[in-house]
DNA sequence: GGAATGATGTACT
DNA sequence: GTACATCATTCCG
């Protein structure tokens, strides 16, 4: 994985996140470690009505215009925070929101952080997979591919069945956001949580 | 199982 | 003041 990678369309660079590893060392030896099975892609150029980025650079969302390979994070609802990954071109204000992981070390670790509530709620959410490992408005503006908090394309050759979910509407949008999950981890989000999905009853993560 | 709601920070009208 | 790229809790069946 290098930056190239990430300077493609965010819709294609979200298909290819789904099984890549999300990785958080945050002390030497303490290392948090899940695959990615859920993630959502926003569009530059102010095409994406639903994207932070759409109505142009503020003091939040900055990170997002600029280059590609590094992270955004920003709070969400007040209480949450969200991790995204910057994509495109610089300026262009493209993102991959990672909304949920498959813990794979430091589980235990990981449950701590969220309170003890583990099995399908440990990280099967923006807000939740952001407390599991960590993450925090720190990170802002970090890049992706080297540094404690980083992303990482497995070697082996599992690769994951991917299903594309677009959202069909949007209040803004005619079929944006886009998101991508593996279709092999159904479970891993509950049903729909968030307003937007429940309103227009499109199906969140669920299984074939 | 599914639906409604409060908590809470920030950007923006 | 309003709208959120959410979550946990509290209802209801």
């Amino acid at each position: 994985m290098n930056r190239v990678f990430f300077e493609r369309c965010p819709r294609q660079v979200a298909a290819d996140l789904i099984g890549c590893r999300l990785i958080h060392e945050v002390t030497p030896g303490v290392r948090l470690e899940g695959t990615l099975v859920e993630v959502e892609a926003y569009l530059g150029d102010g095409s994406d009505p639903g994207s932070h980025a759409h109505n142009g650079p503020t003091g939040r969302n900055a990170a997002m215009f600029g280059p590609a390979g590094r992270f955004y994070v920003y709070r969400s609802m007040g209480i949450h925070l969200c991790v995204n990954v910057v994509c495109g071109a610089e300026g262009e204000g493209a993102a991959v929101l990672l909304r949920a992981v498959e813990a794979l070390s430091g589980r235990e670790r990981m449950l701590r952080n969220r309170g003890g509530r583990g099995g399908r709620e440990l990280t099967s959410g923006p807000g939740k997979l952001t407390q599991a490992f960590e993450i925090e408005l720190a990170h802002d503006g970090q890049s992706a591919l080297r540094g404690p908090l980083r992303l990482l394309c497995p070697a082996g050759d599992e690769v994951p069945r991917i299903q594309a979910e677009p959202s069909i509407s949007l209040s803004k949008a005619a079929e944006l956001p886009y998101r991508y999950f593996a279709a092999d981890h159904p479970d891993v989000t509950r049903s729909p949580l968030n307003r937007r999905a429940r309103r227009h009853s499109s199906p969140y993560l669920r299984g074939p």
